[in-house]
DNA sequence: CCTAATGTCTCTAGTGACTATAGCTTCAAG
DNA sequence: CTTGAAGCTATAGTCACTAGAGACATTAGG
């Protein structure tokens, strides 16, 4: 049995973050020991570096939610999964598109400028008006990765 | 004079977000009607889209926070805000570079799945054994874009 | 002039996925 | 037996908003 020192160095997972799991019931409430101490075994370690894997590739903690109670229904058609699997890589794909948007403008505006003052700084100036701008970026929206 | 409504509307901001950069001190406070709603002129709604447009190009609130004071001083020289647009294009690139890794290790996992039962999902199977990557993906880290 | 609809006001709380802090108890090594 | 690390709970903070409640202001139509 592990303590969940060790389950975080076994897994790569800060110990915060396995007491958050456990608090949002990502993990199930582990044993105690006589001192009130949690203690995990192999099942637990399992689960949480099927957790921390997913989260690596981008998965919300939703999605993993999901994940895992199919990995639980082993003769279940896996179909499920490779819905969440492909709206993920969807996902990760639109935000490539976008930060290789982004990316182009930073360079176009950064090499424009001609290193002088702010009043001819091109970085100011084409942040003050869109229409400077070659594309269409529109970043915005969130979630990590 | 604009009242916070119209001033989102020609700056494609949302209210609460425009009361909210007041709030953290990212514009000013504006006049105020008799009836006590917020009037803005056309210095405000400048600045309002000058923070759209770097919001759009991904710049976390700090950094045009400093953006926007360099701004007010046009005769300094522009190095400042160079540094930061270069910082931003190179938290897009790493960010870029770890969604590609994250594509492919997506990709592969779905074309690999025969798409039978959970029990020899190959998405399931890779989330649950980061061995059978066949790259480092790591992602983690976040804000948005 | 009255009413209804829309817009605005303040304030609080919620999002995702943690991270940090405070103040306490338990455990393992020497 | 002491000391220091690791564990416990609970709360608040992060980023950049978004949502909701309940009250006041403004505007268009009748």
């Amino acid at each position: 049995m592990l303590t969940i020192g060790k389950l975080g160095q076994a897994a790569g997972v800060k110990v915060p973050t396995i007491r958050y799991y456990e608090q949002i019931g990502l993990l199930p409430e582990p044993e105690r020991s006589a001192g009130n101490q949690r203690l995990y075994g192999a099942k637990a370690r399992e689960r949480l570096a099927f957790i921390r894997h997913a989260r690596d590739l981008g998965f919300p903690l939703d999605a993993i939610r999901d994940l895992l109670s199919l990995s639980d229904s082993p003769n279940q058609s896996c179909a499920a999964a490779d819905v969440i699997a492909t709206q993920q890589l969807v996902a990760v794909k639109e935000r490539i598109t976008r930060l290789t948007a982004l990316q182009a403008e930073l360079e176009r505006m950064i090499t424009q400028c001609a290193k002088g003052t702010i009043a001819d700084c091109r970085v100011i100036e084409v942040l003050s008006d869109h229409g400077l701008c070659a594309q269409d970026h529109q970043a915005r929206t969130g979630q990590g990765v």
